[in-house]
Order: C-alpha cells, then structure tokens, then sequence
DNA sequence: ATGCCTAACAGAGTTAGA
C-alpha cells in the first residue's frame, strides 16, 4: 500500500502548520507539493524531518516551486529538476523523484494569466514539454511505475469547473490547454480521481473571495495522473476539505491518493 | 463588517495567483 498526496500549499513558509498538522493526521507516504515559494536555502527541512520526513525541492524564491517528501523509511532518489523544453527553466515547476519504487514528478503548471498574454503561450508550451517527458517516460519499459502530480491549472472538462458559462473565453478551460493536457492522458496516463469518481466535480481550488468554497464554486486544476498498471492498483482517491478551512488556509485542498 | 482574498517583497502599494 502506498498513499500520496498532492497539494498546492501557496506557500510553504505561510502554510506549514497546516502542512505539519496534515503529515500528522493522515501520515502519507509522498507528499507532492507546490507553489512553495521557498528558495532551496529556507527550506523547512528541520522541521519535517522533526515530522518524520525528508524532502527533496526544486525552488526559485518567491515564486512558484515544487517539492516532494517521503517518509524517512522510504529512500529517495537523486532528484532530476526541472523539464527539459520547458519555457523558461529559472521558474521551479517540475520535479522528479524515485521513492517507494516510483517514479514521482510534481509539477505546477503556469497559470496562463489570460488567453492572449504571452504567459498563456508559455504555458501551453510548458504543457507541451510535459507532454514530450511523459511519453518518454511512458514509452521507457524500464522506467519504474509513474506518478505525475500537481497543479495542472486546466479544468479537463466542463463537468470540472461550478459554471462552464462563467469560464467562457478565460484561462483553464480552453480547447488549446485541454488539449495539450489531453496528451498526457494518450500517452498512457490516467486521471486517478475521474476514474473512480466520474460524476462528482471533486473540485481542487476554490478562490479566496466571495465565499466561493462556501458557495460550491471552485474547479478540479489539481489532479493525480498514474501509468495505466498502476491505476488498477487504485484503492481510493478524494480530497481533504477541511485543509480548505480554518486557520490560513491554502485556496487549493489536498488530494489523496491511495494504491 | 467603511471590507468584501492571500502572499511576497518591502516597509506602501504592486504583482501574482486562477
């Protein structure tokens, strides 16, 4: 049994109580995290090895960042940092580890801002050298089991997001993004959530303002994407909600994953 | 409820997130 964990933290520094209390109740094995916004050097590594786990990051300051933690019993790998043909390889937005004899990547796609900003091509291109890495990955037999986790921001379809009429012409929906994401699913991945729950939203994000988790009105960015041998083993797959609530909460919930 | 989001950087207001 193997049980992960991704979450965009919005801050490592600002989030890790409740980081801390996550690692407490639930006790996962892998902890994919992103937007750490945390530069390697103020790294929390003291206080999560006080935790029970070690961690490998990938950080550029004040922006963006991704993480990925283990248990102190489960070995990690030497960590492969960033993507190759990424748009700009100073942001910190994909990270590789072997642990527990997978391989983990946690990435934390570019928003994309609005469609005709050049960070919206950026991200379409970033989406793209994901794609490349996943079908190589997907197409080396011998590489280990795959697990591709993160903040994709893209709403993979309409049943994703609280009002498809509201989200016309704006960012995470569009034909472009979806279909680039779709490649990832064709080269061999599953969305872990969608499989065992293909009618529920299962939103991920909701926005600070306005009351919109309190109103039912996020949409599900965040996903867990496995290699197809490893999506039969799936046991259980669902967010925390209450990680959305309380004290300084993060605008994105975790999401859990069970094999 | 004279604010209606949060975080970083800076040390106020701007930028970014999605």
């Amino acid at each position: 049994m193997l049980s992960l964990v991704t979450w965009n933290v919005n801050s490592l520094k600002a989030r890790l109580p409740r980081v801390l209390e996550l690692l407490d109740e639930h006790g996962p094995d892998v902890v994919l995290l992103q937007e750490t916004k945390c530069a390697a050097d103020v790294f929390p590594h003291e206080q999560l090895d006080a935790a029970g786990y070690h961690a490998v990051e990938h950080g550029a300051g004040p922006w963006a960042g991704v993480a990925i933690a283990a248990r102190h019993e489960l070995a990690l790998g030497e960590p492969v940092r960033g993507l190759a043909g990424e748009p700009d390889s100073a942001e910190a937005r994909w990270l590789e580890v072997e642990v527990a004899g997978v391989r983990a990547i946690s990435v934390y796609v570019p928003n994309g801002r609005a469609p005709d900003s050049p960070s919206f091509a950026s991200k379409l291109a970033f989406l793209e050298a994901a794609g490349d890495r996943v079908a190589e990955l997907v197409f080396d037999t011998a590489a280990a089991a795959l697990v591709v986790a993160g903040d994709f921001n893209v709403a993979p379809t309409d049943r994703d997001v609280y009002d498809p009429e509201a989200f016309i012409g704006s960012t995470h929906v569009t034909d472009p993004e979806r279909a680039r994401l779709s490649t990832l699913l064709e080269a061999g991945l599953v969305d872990a959530y969608r499989t065992l729950h293909p009618k529920e939203p299962g939103f991920t994000w909701w926005d600070y303002r306005q009351g919109h988790f309190h109103r039912g009105m996020g949409m599900r960015i965040d996903l867990v994407l496995l290699d197809r041998a490893s999506a039969r083993d799936l046991v259980s797959c669902g967010i925390d909600r209450n990680y959305r609530k309380g004290p300084k909460p993060s605008d994105h919930a975790p999401l859990f994953a069970t094999l």
